[in-house]
DNA sequence: ATTATCTATAGATCTATAGATAATGC
DNA sequence: ATTATCTATAGATCTATAGATAATGC
């Protein structure tokens, strides 16, 4: 792996594990054995390698995002897409945290992570659809939809933070298990919204995300 | 004014313009004119003062959750308690950009913040009872209240940093403007749920929190 | 006497660059 | 020749404290 890469694979560890903001070059040179020097050979600066790293995270999210190519999908895979959708989330965790503080220390990452929402927020409308014509999801108006949309992007992203607040300071793998609660908060976003069909496998499955603990 | 509450004051305004993470405690002492010795002798450091202003927060908050103490709710009310939320969401607004900072930074904060999104689930729960005795809502299993408590609860947070996140670089006064828009998203969570005779009054009281630009 | 405030400063970082040296690719 | 790496360091902060001085409250 060249040294590049290594930067940001080092980089999104620490910052996942650390916060990112705890995590300064010098502390991330120092995990790599190289110097400081070096590494500014490589980025410019910090919020250059956190751009690398959302650049990852992005390409992540728009391969699944298109995935579900099929032209009518099942409750399964619905559920198959939101646990790659959580996933993801786990993985770039930090990115989440204080997105703010990166969007206006880069005005790169401000459009691109502009649009890329934009583009999420289609995509779940445009998978929304798909439901609805695959008889897993009433028929419903186009600005419920986009409503809907938007709720299931803010339920998502938001359940992360929800989680950390909350967790305490447990380790980061019992987060990962209760990240499976997400699902079945989303889910839940739905539920009125389903075909008579649909509702039966649906709260079985839902039923396997339902947390242990209340 | 004493200059231990002007801390705190003008903490809070330099946090929600700048951010907290571009203020320093000097830049806080500068601001007031004072020096940072003085400062540190009113607070040991900057979580200290952060501390200080989620207690007001949470008085704020607790304030209008305790509030409707009526026996039974109307849908005005309703929109009224959510105008309240999202008005102290916003004069607070520094504080849920990277209050996972702050909870590990100070146990005293982590461990007050979990009891307070408590208590908040808690009262939200309570008033969807009371908007359930009050033929607004449909009655619901106790699961579902509070699996719909939760969800809205992660809205309403969510709601800011969707916002600020989409906002771009316009002005603040636009965001407070647009921050109406996340009442239309928690109306229409609730929406299914609402008896025929709420439903009116409210789909008409909602038009009014739409968005003007999509 | 006690509380509030100031000046001055130690000590710890961190970012980012300059300039030297080593390793690679034709 | 070019690319990768290192050492050393300037310069900018920031936090937090020590110790002196001013203002207040009995």
């Amino acid at each position: 792996m060249k040294t590049r890469e290594k930067i940001v694979f080092a980089s999104l560890e620490l910052f996942n594990e650390k916060g990112e903001r705890n995590v300064s070059t010098n502390h991330i040179a120092a995990h790599l054995g190289i110097s400081p020097g070096n590494l500014y050979y490589h980025y410019r600066n910090k919020i250059d390698i956190i751009y690398e790293i959302f650049l990852q995270y992005q390409s992540l999210v728009d391969g699944y995002m298109e995935a579900p190519s099929k032209q009518f999908l099942t409750v399964e895979d619905q559920f198959l897409f939101l646990e790659a959708v959580f996933e993801g989330l786990w993985e770039f965790r930090f990115l989440h945290r204080d997105l703010e503080h990166y969007l206006e220390s880069d005005p790169r990452l401000q459009k691109d992570y502009q649009c890329f929402t934009q583009r999420c927020l289609d995509n779940i409308s445009r998978i929304i659809g798909k439901l609805e014509d695959s008889s897993v999801l009433l028929p419903m108006s186009h600005q419920l939809r986009r409503s809907f949309a938007l709720n299931t992007w803010i339920i998502i992203t938001g359940w992360m933070s929800y989680l950390k607040m909350t967790a305490g300071c447990e380790g980061q793998r019992i987060s990962k298990d209760r990240l499976r609660q997400g699902i079945y908060q989303v889910i839940h976003l739905e539920m009125p919204y389903l075909t008579p069909e649909a509702l039966q496998r649906t709260l079985r499955l839902q039923e396997s995300f339902k947390p242990i603990l209340q």
